[in-house]
DNA sequence: AAAAAAAGTTTACGCGCGTAAAAAAAAGAT
DNA sequence: ATCTTTTTTTTACGCGCGTAAACTTTTTTT
């Protein structure tokens, strides 16, 4: 700030005394020019705040260092809490993450897959929208940019996917609530977009049948993604009903427990494994707000740490080896059951 | 993809039977050209898909067509809708918003912001993270860039704020309590990084003086942007003291008061405004999920929309005004009094 | 149909930086 | 001090597109 702003990497070659190709390197990588060198770098650097423009960098270069990260929907805390820990992840590593949110909406997916090509990213960690998504749009990008999947899995698509293991979570609910009372019903969405629901009611028909149970899936009605709500009302019609086979609720996932939980406080019924209790309610994901939550939820909680090292670890794997795994890996963290008061 | 992949302009200008300039006039704008080679050029498009380089494009324009937005913590779903709301804004206009998190990180705020003057935006949305911004850089930050303020003001920053009426929150719920029960006490964070937290306690000391009652104010101790889990903590320490000088306890804010609440389940106290019932409680903003806590959270709600379209809007007046407005304005809107179960 | 206005074409240059090649300088080794 | 290795400098070109100027073609006006 010494001198009038400097305008481009000639003129700031000029001002320390140094050519511009070594500037050049030096932003590349500050290790890359003697120590020396890179030391008169820095100092010119404190007094006449410059930096590189980066829309001229990234035309040149082949590889940016931008990564895309991009989710179904950001309103969702457990979507924000990821992308919390992975942009911070790929910042330690010196790259730029840009974070990008579908807001449930299938074209908006398929637009920001659209924007996120011209970035030309080094990688993208992608969490799809799941059933909806534009497949063929998926396919499409994801043979033109290094890509790894996380969260809901699409067969086949990105070098990799990362996730957590559905039917780890639902056998450890399952067995837990069985084993403690009443084998649970299953409370899901009539069309959830989200494949990891289709593979818990799966793993549920599944371990009711070893446990030899009659198995009880409850479907309810409701489009997107206000789950809460969807939940509440399809808890509400539920319960209205009346005639359950049992008094254990298993939700396919926490947000709508929190919405049935919702609705059983504003019909006085009593929520809990406590005796006197009306029903018991227990879950999967681990949401932030789950332990909050009257009574706080019992729940299958994610591997959250695992999962967003792990994808992040994948992808720079995948950046370094040029784009091109050997073959496409799947990982699947198992759950870990959280015991709370709701069950 | 009839052909082979069109590398630039310069090969689309071919394909297409039209001159480079005019294909770089369609990209600006699409309605300066004539509808007929508008017409050419949109066929074009269809069979090569071909897109301009970004960074190729934003290197030559004085102005980009890209939009910051900066919220302080993404995980929190109130900013999460809000981003939500505001990108698709931008979107509808015609501009790439990008979306950061400063993930309540001061340092990161910073870096943030000097990352966002490298995109040469057009204008940058900014919720700063407040009392403990770096209000240097964010001063010296909006020197160089037109940026709108919002949710939470710093005086003098940016070329306008727009935000939620403080005092019209807090008159709105202290009254009501007021009116239908005994007056509350306020519930708040020792050292609230936001602003709005220190604008609501004064609020409040006003109105118990305008309506001639002792104020109480509890401080409770605690870091960071775990409300929830701060909330929480707090009241248990609060109940564990005894001698309340009143069953009736208003939150500075909605995530305090989620804590709150499920402290007070654990305690088996009832909350409520029905007969029976141990405390009364109350908050300001309206969160995501204040409809579906148990009870459900009587509070005055942020209006969302307002503030969010406004927000939008006063940057795009800015943007065309040349990123200079005559005065700083402040625009604030009221708060609307949601009743529910809880207070 | 002629004149005026609008839109498109040609030509040319510049943006800020990456990067390659050859020459020069500095540092380290003998 | 000389030779070798490493680093920096010089020089030069290219990336893909914005944009200005002068000219030509098409469309609109009267």
């Amino acid at each position: 700030m010494r001198q009038r702003t400097i305008r481009n990497m000639e003129e700031f070659a000029a001002v320390s005394g140094i050519s511009r190709p070594t500037i050049s390197k030096y932003f590349n990588d500050p290790g890359s020019v003697r120590a020396s060198t890179r030391a008169r770098i820095e100092s010119a650097l404190e007094q006449h705040e410059y930096r590189p423009n980066i829309f001229a960098m990234n035309q040149n270069r082949r590889l940016t260092k931008n990564i895309g990260i991009v989710v179904p929907y950001l309103a969702d805390p457990f979507f924000g809490e990821i992308a919390r820990v992975i942009e911070r992840r790929c910042i330690a590593e010196g790259y730029s993450p840009t974070l990008f949110s579908s807001h449930g909406d299938i074209e908006l997916e398929v637009e920001i897959l659209d924007a996120l090509r011209s970035m030309k990213p080094a990688g993208v960690l992608l969490a799809p929208l799941g059933r909806a998504s534009d497949k063929r749009a998926i396919e499409n990008f994801c043979k033109h940019v290094p890509t790894v999947l996380f969260d809901s899995n699409i067969d086949g698509m990105g070098e990799a996917f990362i996730g957590s293991d559905n039917y780890s979570f639902v056998s450890q609910t399952v067995e837990y609530l069985t084993r403690t009372g009443e084998p649970p019903l299953f409370f899901e969405m009539r069309n959830p977009a989200n494949p990891n629901a289709n593979k818990r009611r799966s793993a549920y028909l599944q371990m009711m049948d070893r446990l030899g149970l009659e198995p009880t899936v409850i479907k309810i009605d409701g489009e997107g993604w206000q789950f809460e709500e969807i939940g509440k009302q399809g808890a509400h019609a539920l319960l209205d009903a009346g005639n359950l086979p049992t008094n254990t609720i298993l939700c396919s996932n926490d947000r709508l427990a929190i919405g049935f939980l919702s609705a059983a406080f504003e019909r006085g019924l009593k929520v809990g494994r406590q005796p006197g209790c009306d029903l018991r309610l227990a879950s999967h994901d681990d949401h932030p707000f789950a332990r909050f939550t009257c009574p706080a939820l019992t729940t299958a909680a994610h591997d959250y740490d695992n999962v967003s090292d792990r994808s992040v670890e994948t992808l720079f794997q995948l950046i370094e080896s040029g784009g091109h795994l050997p073959e496409r890996q799947e990982t699947l963290f198992a759950a870990r059951l959280i015991m709370r008061d709701s069950a």
